[in-house]
DNA sequence: CTTTATAGGTTAAACGTTTAACTAAATTTT
DNA sequence: AAAATTTAGTTAAACGTTTAACCTATAAAG
């Protein structure tokens, strides 16, 4: 037996109508009526149902957030982080976040998440690469979509985007100010714009401390990101190169991979080999040594993706938010300066 | 403008009755007629609005889930796999999980999470330990709830648990069957049930194979279980116990702090110290060397959480389920059979 | 003192479903 | 052939809100 509008109207002597009006601060209701009703809404501890409201409103209050299976399964609580934000700020909108992870393969437009098909979101974030597909079937619904750390090739969309040039720049920045001059590449799956950027940041940094670029220096093979083909990244790299002083890795996974490969044979990070990250989540992961990275402020990332649904709900124009990234120095980059 | 049950009955020339009905596979349709109907449905796309159906249904086919800030933002993706894979299940019910991360500590039972006070969701699911207050409210409002990896101390609650006890014991078993007979034991808020019960399991284990239990080879006074009181339990272990070849710890977080400590203070792992851990969730973190552990699974315990959760929905009645675990045995344990 | 404006409500329709109760035609039973 | 039953649908109420349209006193204006 839950307490309805109805429950309210009768206890305070009024129509329902006017516990509703009272409810939303409407100007017909006189202050004194306006008391009672909150009073009595007080005594009940009465809350409007959200789904007649739904209903009547022809609005969910509900976010689609959408992801990959094996983003959100990362070891790396990337977008986990992301998602727990769009939680917070999505919570002082009064909307709920559903998630639905979707196969990294996608086959036909026939099998769009549930909460799309039934209609039961008033917009999707999507965050991570997800197959193109699925963007085009969105973009058919006319559903509105916020992009977070990715976008999609064609297309105009609101969109939380790391500055991953800048972060490339900022990584490899710090590797020369501490004196390195052969800075090795490990890149991977460069068909992704993240990547690629963070890869231009590199390139960019070299040109401006007139270093020169050497493709040799460079894996950008490996068509995935984590440990495993860090490692192997790392292996080639090393074997083709014995001047390298430092490794710039595309992202945390990769540099662990790298450093453990480092480690295995017989050197020593950051004595032999330094090596610096990106994305920032090892945090007390306790890698050994601390691995020195590239902050992305991912909460924030999440609270601003649900600010600028927001945003479009009420504007119906798509905006493009560019987050800026922070140097976090921890011990696996030496300072070589006067050593050689 | 979206397609409702009317523009079906419209084109297809019967009672929206008829279109609900043939929906529902009532024998009181006839195959002609459901067949007519459904040629509609499909060419229209339509889909039937969740919200006016839980409207009328009153039944809101959403489940809450329940977990402390921490929980979720813990390093170890172990409560983030749980919530997946409750969100597997859930689907496959037509269900949708809202997720509500909880501050660590609670004060008034005036602020619930929202789905609870808006009535939103069916049921809850609650990870992981949570504050009482939470769940006395929670009783109060009669609202059914599943507990995962947590058991309140009073009450009858349907609840998915770890078999820790059994855990504890394999992890132990596997050490004595290596060869270990002086194997200590980090522990850490030993108030938790699960920590309890893993501490039962070692004590169980050495009992079997009349080996003394001395109390002088556990340390149970952390107040946390995370790497930093590992790494400090393995100090205090270590230091007043110098024959110890063996740690099981509670967990894998607090396994790799001592390992950390182990391996500064120049011993190897497992040559000079074996160690074992808890929980499973290094799968690809590549702790060197790897770390054997107790596999929980940790998606088939949020899936068998929304069983329950269906279950009660339906029975009425609380169930508990013991999840069995499994010993992965990697690299940091050695064989010392027969060495000494 | 009648007319008009205003303040402070109330009534009723609408949102999109489900389903109990009803109905009409067809079929079976007696 | 009339009565009873079955079949295959339809009608209308209900779910809990919001809000446009309507109403009725009272105050202000002429």
């Amino acid at each position: 037996m839950t307490i309805t509008i109805k429950d309210v109207a009768q206890k305070a002597n009024v129509s329902i109508a006017t516990v509703s009006l009272a409810l939303h601060d409407n100007v017909r209701i006189s202050p004194g009526t306006k008391k009672k009703v909150m009073k009595v809404v007080d005594e009940l501890n009465y809350r409007p149902s959200r789904i007649a409201r739904g209903l009547v409103l022809q609005q969910t209050q509900n976010i689609g957030f959408l992801l990959t299976n094996d983003h959100f399964l990362h070891t790396e609580p990337f977008y986990t982080h992301i998602f727990l934000g769009s939680e917070f700020e999505a919570r002082d909108h009064n909307f709920y976040i559903l998630l639905n992870t979707i196969p990294n393969k996608f086959n036909e437009c026939d099998h769009l998440p549930r909460f799309v098909l039934e209609k039961n979101v008033d917009g999707v974030i999507i965050a991570g690469k997800v197959p193109l597909e699925i963007v085009t079937c969105l973009e058919a619904d006319k559903i509105p979509v916020v992009f977070v750390d990715f976008y999609p090739p064609s297309g105009e969309y609101s969109a939380v985007l790391i500055d991953n040039v800048q972060g490339g720049e900022k990584a490899t920045e710090h590797l020369i100010a501490y004196g390195h001059r052969n800075i090795g590449f490990i890149g991977g799956d460069m068909v992704h714009p993240s990547i690629r950027d963070r890869f231009q940041g590199y390139q960019i940094a070299l040109e401006k401390f007139k270093i020169p670029f050497n493709m040799k220096q460079v894996v950008t093979r490996e068509s995935t990101t984590n440990r495993k083909s860090g490692y192997h990244a790392a292996e080639i790299l090393l074997k083709k190169n014995k001047d390298l002083t430092a490794l710039f890795a595309c992202n945390d996974a990769m540099a662990l991979g790298a450093m453990q490969y480092i480690k295995e044979t017989g050197k020593k990070i950051p004595e032999d080999i330094s090596v610096i990250g990106f994305d920032d989540v090892v945090e007390d992961l306790s890698s050994d040594p601390p691995l020195s990275s590239i902050r992305v402020p991912k909460v924030e990332m999440g609270i601003e993706s649900v600010r600028l649904l927001m945003d479009y709900l009420s504007s119906k124009r798509p905006k493009k938010v560019l987050i800026p990234v922070e140097l976090i120095s921890r011990n696996s980059v030496l300072n070589i300066n006067g050593k050689y």
